[in-house]
DNA sequence: TAATTTTTAGACCGATCGGTCTGTTTTAAT
DNA sequence: ATTAAAACAGACCGATCGGTCTAAAAATTA
């Protein structure tokens, strides 16, 4: 037995056929990446690697040299999951505020938000114990707002927008507001996080020409 | 050598002089909170508190039946630390305006968030995991809100804040705010925080009538 | 001060931690 | 199909985990 990471994943790289290993990496990154962003990395053990992936040991270790490794690969994954569905949400619309809604659509309603923003969640715990981890997810938190910023720094320059929205102020107040409203919804209602992400809409289109 | 936990520490309860065990028990929390708010609760073991105490195995378990009630009583002294220092602020505000930045200077400024909210850091390790811990933890971010939502709502109250500010839908946003706000201040700089919250002020200000 | 109760130290426990290593199996090239 | 190389299973490792228990020490009562 051992026919799991086969023919299901067919990734691909560079237009070259993934190996053997290069495939079980992978499969063991996505399998891992939401029991790591769920319990935590401190907080989740081989064994919920091993069980997840249902490799042994050996498996896992061929692959990755610590856990370590593999959470901050869990972390790039998810981050880069999220940021192509975010990445998505806002090539899609055409406007200025199209796209920021869309953007915050997801954020509010995708199911992979469900479990938690990662930036959250590897964020609060690496701060102050993991500077590795910590300057991946400081390099998350800059690309998101990249995002809000460029929404709104287009917007400007396309006239959709009055001059009197910062970008920057914009972008890095709402980012506070979305992960607040993420933080907010998990712990206290979901409605918390409704009414945060609809405040900012209502900010925004005050500044729609 | 025995002789930490005595002279230091003359706590009072309800004019009642602490046991000993109760003045040890107080002793433990306080060691230990800031290291599982740094650390978190997973990440913290029980080695770590004995270091922290000075204590062995013993001293700790005759105190506790758990590492878990450590963490629970670790927040609750945490939170509570922090709610007076926050009520204590908005007390020596005597309008609203005044009330509120003195609220915000404490989040801004004081040296007991430099390790991190709690609500923060206990709230996104425990939303997934720990059910009782999350409920706690619940109840820490109505009453943080309540207290931006009573200086709104008796600001109206007062004549002193336009009645166009709606006192639940601002608590709720500025909480928010202010929880992203310290996330992203520890993950990408602290001018972040400032940015937001000074952000918050300019909002406010403008409904100061 | 003497007696009793409470509290603490620290040896000890089984379980689990992250990680290593070897032999077997699977893959990939011929 | 054969063979050399790569990948994996699972036994094994020492360290550490959270937690228990007993005897000694300290606090409390008399």
């Amino acid at each position: 037995m051992r026919l799991r990471p086969n023919g299901l994943y067919l990734y691909r790289q560079k237009e070259k056929i993934m190996s053997k290993a290069e495939r079980t990496r992978q499969f063991i990154i996505e399998a891992s990446a939401p029991i790591i962003n769920k319990k935590g990395m401190a907080g989740t053990s081989l064994t919920d690697i091993m069980e997840a992936t249902k490799l042994a040991k050996g498996g896992i270790y061929g692959n990755f040299e610590s856990k370590e490794e593999i959470c901050m690969e869990a972390f790039a994954y998810l981050r880069s999951q999220l940021a192509n569905k975010l990445d998505l949400a806002v090539s899609k619309g055409k406007f200025a505020e199209t796209k920021l809604f869309n953007l915050l659509d997801v954020y509010q309603n995708d199911k992979s938000m469900m479990e938690g923003c990662p930036i959250l969640n590897f964020g609060t715990e690496a701060d102050d114990t993991n500077p590795g981890m910590k300057e991946l997810v400081r390099k998350a938190v800059f690309s998101a707002q990249k995002r809000f910023f460029t929404i709104v720094e287009e917007g400007i320059k396309n006239k959709e927008l009055s001059e009197e929205l910062d970008p920057e102020q914009f972008s890095i107040k709402v980012f506070a507001m979305v992960e607040g409203a993420i933080l907010c919804g998990k712990l206290a209602g979901n409605q918390q996080m409704l009414l945060v992400l609809e405040s900012i809409k209502k900010e925004f289109k005050s500044y729609v020409l």
